[in-house]
DNA sequence: AAAATAGTGTCTCTCAGACAATATGTC
DNA sequence: GACATATTGTCTGAGAGACACTATTTT
């Protein structure tokens, strides 16, 4: 039978020399446009780029109190009730020019909350518009696809890129993995409850909606995703009461809801015009 | 608000030691056997326990050349071609004895292949039934669902585990991983034609079948789940072939396909008999 | 009053699953 | 000949998407 006899001489040094990071993904919706949490590094290497909170996993810390500390620590608040998930490793020698680099990302859906706080080794952190780092395409999701009418607040804000001065030039291969969390993002969305992670503790089907839409970025039927919403068992449960007032440019008071108790959707809730065939 | 004493300037050495590991569940099918390979563990700790192969990886080594290179290593042979994908990252403080280890575990699907050879570090490897693993339940995998009637050669060779007399206890937290991995190649064979990963070049509808029964450990309708696989586009495509004779016990001859091009089956082949509703 | 939005109803088409039927093999 | 299997056909019900319609609220 197995001995675990902890005696044995081990000697780490005899093994390549690594160190094990975390990255975090952090994902939420501002405005009607999706953004993800980023830093600007204060130190070398990437000194002045953008890049994800993260950092090295300390001694006895677990991989996901890693990743909260470090969100935590590098935009100097507690971010409040979040998912967090894991999503992969990154480990391609050369992917950080110090040494060779682990990285095990994470990814985090968030609901809307206010400007980060440059903390710890961060010069600046701020809520970027994922439409404007010129992602590869996940699914249909071209850098930014201008004619087709984004939902909400056309003529809003300007990118948040601009007020922090930032590069469309991520550090490391951060560039990658916010496209690899996108792309999961947009699958959880179909077969799991998540898109109420990113609404508050209630919301109306309008608001659920416009958080599919902008995740997807895609525009759905507002009548079948109504339907569609209120038939699948504990997606979403009443809370009894509605909105106080109808919406900005009209329309009845919308009933208001809570996450339910499902981990799946079932039926999912597929994403629409999902390209045809192959060659 | 933060605090700035980790602001250190830049030196590996002054942190923590760990070592990252890749570890690969591989899962093929043999006698209509759903089986993962494991190999006998020739060196502490857990010294003669049943593991997954895996071990440290090289400097500059890429992770899924790492996971290539131990199941060769380990299993004395090439495993020929497989499908590798990367499963989770495990890294909870303790799961190995000797020090902090990160293990990025990955999960490949084989063709049957002959029995696999001990190679460096391993005192035996084998294909061993999952079944015989009591994992966890993942979906509906109870540890073996003995009534239910298995598909295929009932009767059949004793398993594995027997022949090697290796004990249900796997080393670190391997029955875990495979747990994960389990659960994630059920899922994959449900939207992604990976399903054709466990068979030859050449297959029957029904050889195809039997592999979903296998995975799901449930039962398909014949005619069904015919109608269904050949009105998927690109999920096979016919040889022009048949086979050159009948089932054992009778039939017609069935016509042989292969692998189409599709990456995603549209629409999915979705596990029937999912559990209704939560509390 | 005009316009926008919430919520429901209806129709059609696709698809999954149950069942049946026929042809072609093996033992 | 008895029986198993391959393949196709038919029917039913669930669900997705297109459209239409009513009620409610804001500007």
């Amino acid at each position: 039978m197995a001995d675990d006899r902890f005696s044995v001489p081990y000697d780490p040094r005899v093994y390549p020399a690594v160190a094990v990071t975390v990255d975090v993904v952090t994902l939420t919706i501002r405005d009607g446009t999706l953004c993800v949490l980023l830093v600007q590094r204060g130190t070398p290497p990437h000194e002045g780029a953008w890049a994800l909170p993260g950092g090295f996993v300390r001694e006895d810390e677990d991989l996901p109190a890693a990743a909260i500390r470090e969100l935590t620590e590098e935009t100097g608040r507690a971010l409040g009730r979040l998912h967090l998930e894991q999503l992969a490793t990154y480990g391609v020698p050369g992917r950080d020019p110090r040494m060779r680099i682990i990285s095990v990302a994470h990814l985090a859906f968030a609901p809307d909350l206010p400007d980060p706080i440059a903390g710890t080794d961060a010069m600046d952190a701020a809520w970027v518009p994922v439409a404007s780092l010129g992602l590869p395409n996940t699914t249909s999701a071209a850098p930014v696809p201008a004619g087709t009418a984004v939902p909400v607040s056309a003529g809003g804000p300007a990118p948040l890129l601009q007020r922090s001065g930032a590069s469309h030039r991520l550090a490391f291969d951060h560039t990658r993995i916010i496209a690899d969390g996108l792309g999961r993002a947009r699958s959880k969305l179909e077969y799991t409850p998540l898109a109420t992670r990113f609404a508050g503790p209630e919301f109306t089907i309008s608001e659920l909606r416009a958080i599919y839409e902008t995740v997807w970025d895609d525009r759905l039927h507002p009548g079948n995703f109504h339907r569609k919403v209120l038939s699948v068992p504990g997606f979403v449960e009443s809370t009894g009461y509605t909105t106080d007032r109808g919406g900005h440019r009209g329309g009845p008071r919308a009933r208001l809801y809570r996450a339910g108790n499902a981990r799946l959707l079932h039926p999912a809730l597929l994403r629409p015009n999902r390209e045809e065939s192959g060659p």
